[in-house]
DNA sequence: GGAAATTTGTACGTATGTATT
DNA sequence: CAATACATACGTACAAATTTC
């Protein structure tokens, strides 16, 4: 077989080779697009062709388009949009629980595959996460909140996993700042710390451990 | 203010008015969309935003188009075609850890809120399980044993949970059935009949450990 | 408020692929 | 197998709405 027909539709390939230029950041997000009219030009295609695989781009999240204006880069990868549509459509406590789950996980592969630069990244986070319970700032620790356990995700190594941890936190980020309005957050921080050691010591059991517990006690200030 | 001025496009418009049909199951997946021409004439729009329209859900996985035939409903939710895309970018040693990770919530969560229909459908699907450790059919084996895992997933109560569960086992369906040609797979039977107890006594931590134990050993198989 | 730039929406013609007769 | 009908693919041209300056 020398090469299956050209079996993609104009406006797809069009499609794909503008997801190629977002996904490998020569398109940065924010980044104004050329005009239709030089896209045109440099795609040899017509209008038509064009503006379809620009829609198609748009209702996938990747682009944005004002009119009068021009057309946006608003994100580098189509699974966030889409995923944080599917979770609005969900209550926030089976959005908590999935991300409960992947949590787990991430610390539990942390804890193997932590490096040192890793391990730094997190004390920093818990450093400043001290700052916000002693200036009792429940909107700076929320902050810290999500940086660190994004750090411990990060540590996981597995691209997939981060990515929908990342997505999951940041559809949940106002939650999370309601929550510690109302829930007292300096307890969680000797939890945090707990858990850094944890990794630090690559014992994959506590860490997971350490987490449930710090779930456990989210849970029981709600049930009330 | 009296009303938001018509902020979303016609294109869009028709989009979402196209895939609530879809979501709603009015449109079910396999079911050929009107031509052309009769959308134009229903939607009272032009040729080109219907085709925009068109194009968009196509591109999100949600519609096929054949030249020459038609277009045919391919996927009620466009969180699945997309997961499967970014997991095809994936190794499914990271997705497989993910898969796990999902596994364990839905165990724990299964233990506590199933009830006596889920236990029914569990425990039919590890007969059939039993029936394939017998006539040692690693294909049949491979199917049940995602069946009883969708069962086990489903009894968790969390859609969020359950959706992102399907797709990506749907995902590792191909790698799944070469693994289970492998690795003995009758010595999985046991801990699902275990898992099955567990969740059965309501025992979310025996659950826990129970999955644990089975990606332990599956892991162990792989390790060499 | 006006002018320029940009996207939005419409109309219509031709080409091409698929199923049917 | 050929002819036909039908469906989508692609192109050009023009008018409208919106933002920016």
């Amino acid at each position: 077989m020398l090469k299956q027909t050209k079996r993609l539709t104009l406006v797809e390939q069009v499609a794909e080779q503008i997801e190629g230029l977002i996904a490998s950041g020569v398109w940065a997000v924010g980044t104004k697009v050329p005009p239709e009219p030089e896209l045109m030009e440099q795609l040899q295609v017509s209008r038509n062709t064009l503006r379809e695989a620009i829609r198609a781009l748009t209702h996938a999240g990747l682009l944005k388009t004002r009119q009068g204006d021009g057309t946006y880069v608003s994100s580098s990868s189509a699974l966030g949009p889409v995923l944080k549509k599917r979770i609005l459509r969900s209550n926030w406590l089976e959005t908590l629980e999935v991300r409960h789950a992947l949590e787990k996980e991430a610390a539990s592969l942390a804890a193997q595959r932590r490096d040192e630069e890793d391990l730094e990244r997190m004390t920093y986070c818990l450093e400043q996460s001290k700052l916000a319970v002693d200036n009792n700032d429940a909107h700076a620790y929320a902050r810290w909140d999500v940086e660190f356990h994004l750090a411990v995700a990060s540590s996981s190594r597995n691209g997939l996993l981060i990515e929908l941890y990342d997505y999951i936190s940041d559809s949940l980020q106002s939650i999370l700042v309601d929550m510690f309005n109302e829930v007292p957050f300096h307890s969680f921080h000797h939890n945090h710390v707990q858990l850094l050691e944890a990794i630090s010591e690559q014992d994959s059991a506590k860490a997971v451990a350490t987490v449930q517990q710090y779930i456990h006690e989210t849970q029981e200030h709600y049930r009330q």
